[in-house]
DNA sequence: CGGGATCCCCCGAGATACTG
DNA sequence: CAGTATCTCGGGGGATCCCG
């Protein structure tokens, strides 16, 4: 059998042999967002060798759950996006973010937040419940370089790359964002403490912890 | 940073960073239908290099989602269960799992079915929507060596390895028998052509296949 | 016999340079 | 901008051996 494949007839192995290849979560992640180009994706996965991005992409589309678009018109780049396959993958995606993030603690030295990497965080964290009924609000959130928002209208949550215009309320995380997500530090004392920066009405950052609550694993250290 | 590591404070690297080590997916679904022991993990996983099981075990007990326990007593054997951290796991391998049966049509050349991964199978698949009420059922499933039970009673459906006694609907999959699951195969025509042998009521079968069906994509080949 | 450890080989990942 | 080319090196594949 193929070095990839597990020779395994089953649905988990399958999705092991496309998925466990390294990088190809994160690829898929970003994809998850929107469609990209090449030079998008290498930007916002640090560290990934050029010719392994290259590789992967082109195996995500012989496996039919990429493609390359050639854009027409003035902008004559190339995006990849998801097919209906791939996107088919958000929810295993999610609740896979879902268990990661259940352990994050604050993070480790040199650990980076990507646009990507927010965008996917604020969706999963939505939802844990279904949102409250109110007025409409609309969030911005900076972690790091990051910037993405969230729109919550009745019963409904919409996350995007890049800042709302306008916002609401713009909140900015820093050290001691985990654990006012977590529940575990008070929304008042994480503005008086800088754990985060608001613009605009202190008090929505308990309606914004409210609907995108992250909490800690129970026994987790 | 490690090379294991992605560098990015996100839920999805954390988890792709454990759970996209070769082999690890595998090991977990098997230790998600009970506590194993070291032979019984490698018999499941023909192909697994001894030396790499002994190594994921250790990460997965570092990382927290395997314990080794040395069961006292007359059986002196050593087992790997998984610790309520690892359980967690459960509905994310489920999405995987229900992602890659989409696109499972006939096995690849060489490819088996292993106990756990039929375990999972039919727990995956008895997940598509609430069991219908109805009197209880035994049903025992087996494809090439391996072997299952699922119990339906009341709204619930249990599902282990080995078989049901006693079973009131012996299913025996054979070549076809993917097309019955995913409903292109009518259960009378399934039991003429042979693609399942059915020990018992007959007309059971329709009433397995109601509860355990796994569609195709409707796009893929 | 269960539960690993050891060895060698080689592919795939990392790093960097370069090109259409 | 969107990749390809080249090199190195660690981790996985495969077989064999070891130890209680």
């Amino acid at each position: 059998m193929p070095t990839r494949a597990y020779g395994q007839y089953c649905g988990l192995s399958r999705a092991a042999e496309i998925l466990g290849q390294r990088w190809t979560l994160l690829i898929l992640r970003d994809l998850l967002v929107g469609p990209r180009r090449y030079s998008d994706l290498a930007a916002g996965l640090p560290g990934i060798p050029s010719n392994l991005l290259a590789t992967r992409l082109k195996e995500l589309e012989q496996d039919g759950l990429v493609v390359r678009q050639a854009r027409a018109g003035a902008d004559r780049s190339v995006v990849y996006a998801l097919t209906p396959r791939g996107e088919e993958l958000q929810p295993a995606l999610d609740a896979l973010s879902r268990w990661g993030a259940a352990e994050l603690r604050e993070p480790r030295e040199g650990e980076i937040v990507t646009e990507a990497s927010l965008v996917s965080a604020l969706r999963v964290a939505s939802q844990h419940r279904t949102p409250p009924r109110g007025r409409r609000r609309a969030f911005t959130v900076r972690v790091g370089q990051a910037v993405a928002h969230a729109i919550v209208a009745d019963r409904a949550v919409v996350v995007g790359p890049g800042p709302a215009q306008p916002s609401d309320l713009i909140v900015e995380g820093g050290p001691g964002f985990r654990d006012l997500l977590a529940g575990v530090l008070d929304p008042a004392d994480a503005v008086a403490s800088g754990a985060v920066e608001v613009t605009g009405d202190p008090a929505l950052l308990a309606e914004f912890v409210e609907i995108f609550r992250v909490p800690y694993r129970a026994d987790a250290g």
